[in-house]
DNA sequence: ATCCGACTGGGACGTTTGTCCCACTTCGTC
DNA sequence: GACGAAGTGGGACAAACGTCCCAGTCGGAT
């Protein structure tokens, strides 16, 4: 086999283990199927990390650290706010359809860490990151429609982050595009209340 | 011990079942931690079930047909549409602040469910059961406010039942009331854009 | 060329898991 | 009171789990 240094494997570890998660489970995500998926043997696994907790661990950490703007609004002039916030819900909806294993990992991996005190903290961490990515989307949007959020962003974003929660959810659970585009709208609905439209 | 007839052992199984998976989270609902908490052999377990897995779909459809009239508006005339809808969602609310394991065991059964082929269904009923008690609360709530739903009722019963979601999830993770308050009257708001207040 | 630390493979360990077996006890029926 | 079905207890099983050990190998500095 080759000879990868340990940072290297703790990387490819972490990728796997997504993977194995994003496919199975968490439950199914052993140490024998991670390092199967990567290719390596068991030893490897335990030079690279201390535990399977540790794995976890640094799987939640580095996947937050990654996430993408995936709500963000295009940059394109003329658009209401309205139709900015909801063109950029329904673009994160596109994201969750191409990917769904992958969105319902991270609820399985958020659900983790909410089950132990010390734990508790990454599940924070992973939504403070939601929220502040939606804060900057929201703010971004308001700019291009010349419009002003009258309620604190953060608080707004919040709500957007809830919203886009129990779209997932929802549409995890019943795949039920139509009304996941209703979720979509009225969501968009309510912020752009949260806003004077100039 | 007690000698129990097998349908009654079933029924207390389910019992320590929802207690266990609540206290501990389902990864630690093994057998015997259920047998323990129902303070019973293993023997009577697998007397009553055949499998573990039967035990836990029993658990979720056990559970479902319980699930209550938690939106459910007062039963107040005078209050607007949008009154009505926002009590309902805070109600609810109190209703997770109170038993917040309760709702985090229910979100962890679904996604147990989403997991295999031949358990989505119970993930499907346990949401059509949310989205028919949303929707009763709902035609109640336009009949009480003198107002009439423009969109179909099921349809404005499933942007409930995401935003309700949503506002479970959030709040599991940040425990912040204020942001949880914010969540329901946002959704409060979007849903009552869907009537036509009279 | 040697050597030392970094890395690997395979096998093993002790636990915990779900499930099962079997001898036993209780209860309702005759 | 005998009897069979229903229910119980404790111990056992194999499989799967996380973890560990150790003999070995590689590669870069010396």
């Amino acid at each position: 086999m080759a000879r990868i240094p340990a940072p290297e494997r703790r990387a490819a570890l972490v990728a796997a283990a997504l993977v194995v998660v994003s496919r199975r489970g968490l439950a199914h995500a052993t140490t024998r199927a991670i390092v199967a998926e990567a290719g390596m043997s068991l030893a490897s696994f335990h030079y690279a990390f201390e535990s399977r907790d540790e794995l976890i661990d640094e799987l939640i950490t580095t996947v937050v650290a990654r996430e993408q703007q995936a709500v963000a609004p295009e940059e394109v002039e003329g658009l209401t706010l309205f139709e900015l916030v909801e063109a950029g819900i329904l673009r994160y909806f596109e994201h969750l359809k191409a990917d769904p294993e992958h969105e319902q990992a991270m609820l399985e991996l958020t659900q983790y860490a909410l089950r132990s005190p010390e734990r508790h903290p990454l599940a924070a961490a992973q939504y403070a990151k939601y929220i502040a990515l939606a804060a900057q989307s929201l703010e971004l949007g308001a700019e291009l429609a010349g419009a002003r959020w009258t309620v604190p962003v953060e608080r707004v974003a919040r709500v957007l982050v809830a919203f886009t929660d129990g779209l997932t959810l929802t549409w995890l659970v019943d795949r039920d595009d139509a009304a996941a585009r209703a979720v979509a709208h009225a969501a968009a609905d309510a912020l752009t209340r949260m806003a004077d439209t100039r």
